[in-house]
DNA sequence: CGATGTATGTACGCTAACGCACAGATTGCC
DNA sequence: GGCAATCTGTGCGTTAGCGTACATACATCG
């Protein structure tokens, strides 16, 4: 993944072509994204596309019966709001801010001009897109095969890659919601990552204490994803 | 989702612009695709984009211990290998014909430079990719939620929808392949959809009795992507 | 028509995760 | 400083699906 950005502190702003960036960097508003602000509704309206710079947004589907699983994540490597450009223009899953911090936004009309005004911009967007289906594809794998051990080291890792520093401020409520299991299981895995001396934690903050040990414990999904998404954004390949 | 459509059998190339059709249509080779033919490998180049009539094309994942899940399911309505448009290239999934029958290839080269050529084109692609794209969202969670008879009776419909008649050729250790699950837990579970007089069976074809009961009894994860798929590729969206 | 391979059924113990109920423990607030 | 809310730990019994091993049935082809 590439890392922190210069450009406004978000990969894909930064990998615009400068004209590109010209047109589109008035229109840009910088916004607070508070945890667990909802910022699409299922099937609802996009009225923005936002782009996280410190804050990680989750997008999940809900049930009719209220129990609810992760979908993918998005951080300062990526978009939240696809469905614009791909010109569905919703989803049936939601977006929640899962780490507060901040970001910019920008309104649909502005993304979906530019998305069709730069063969470059297009092409970006596309990419990230397929990184992120990548994303989706391996949760689909991971949902099916592995332990919720192994998942809890995959999420965390994919949190950490999208923060400074290495510590996580998520209650383990919160983390359940997203992985889709009970609450008590991911009390139960954090204490086994916790005397395996990977973490610790404390009421809603998790410290990374080694996260090579992290890496080592998860699954192949969390490689395999973050390897597609080195190759899809490398800053070479990147306008 | 569109049914059998008129030009060539394929709901996309229905849905191409007149002078795409006519630009594209040369290049179009007519190819058996035989049950178990591999059309990607993973990681591997893509030299053609493949267009299924009467196939079923599953992508799936496969893990280093051989273990497998199915991400997504492609048939009449659909097109194999969006690495190619999405700018990608390649994808960490395979290809597999999960249900024989025969479709349409068409050259890499050619595919891109429509899509790059044709905004209704591109616009048209896009749109299945996002249908796809929910699809694997719905997978991923299906696979953590439901049981094994709700997801049976879920990629039974998906299956019987891109297919003519009631009647599908496949074992049920394929099936399971598909699922990712244990060939017992197919056993099992088809077992009690026949029970249920939903289904009968006889060593390697399904013959579906009551799809009303099918939709019943399966999650809301095939409403939700099928209300999708009939949503980005009516026909009145479609060029 | 009998042999061989393939497809399906069955049994049994095992484990991960569930549902529920409740017990600390920490934080923040009045 | 005490109360309330929140967060985390624990202890049940339950269950879906797994791994393994084997049994039966059907189908094809020599």
């Amino acid at each position: 993944m590439t890392n922190q950005s210069s450009r406004a502190g978000n990969g894909l702003l930064s990998a615009l072509p400068d004209e590109a960036w010209l047109r589109i960097q008035p229109h840009l508003q910088r916004v607070d994204m508070p945890l667990g602000q909802t910022l699409y509704q299922p099937g609802g309206k996009l009225n923005h596309v936002y782009f996280p710079v410190d804050a990680i947004v989750s997008l999940l589907y809900v049930m009719q019966n209220g129990d609810s699983a992760e979908i993918a994540v998005v951080g300062h490597e990526g978009i939240v709001g696809i469905a614009l450009f791909m010109g569905g223009e919703s989803t049936p899953s939601s977006a929640v801010v899962q780490s507060g911090g901040y970001g910019y936004r920008l309104p649909s009309r502005v993304i979906k001009e530019e998305f069709n005004a730069s063969v470059a911009v297009m092409h970006l967007l596309l990419r990230y897109t397929q990184a992120l289906i990548t994303q989706m594809a391996q949760t689909a794998v991971c949902n099916r095969h592995h332990t919720l051990d192994q998942q809890l080291c995959r999420w965390l890792l994919l949190s950490l890659d999208r923060l400074q520093g290495s510590d996580l401020v998520m209650t383990q409520e919160l983390i359940a919601n997203m992985l889709g299991v009970r609450r008590e299981g991911v009390t139960n895995a954090a204490m086994n990552l916790q005397r395996a001396g990977l973490i610790t934690y404390a009421r809603g903050h998790i410290h990374v204490v080694d996260r090579l040990g992290l890496e080592q414990r998860t699954c192949e999904c969390y490689a395999v994803v973050k390897r597609e998404y080195d190759r899809l954004l490398a800053p070479d390949k990147l306008a």
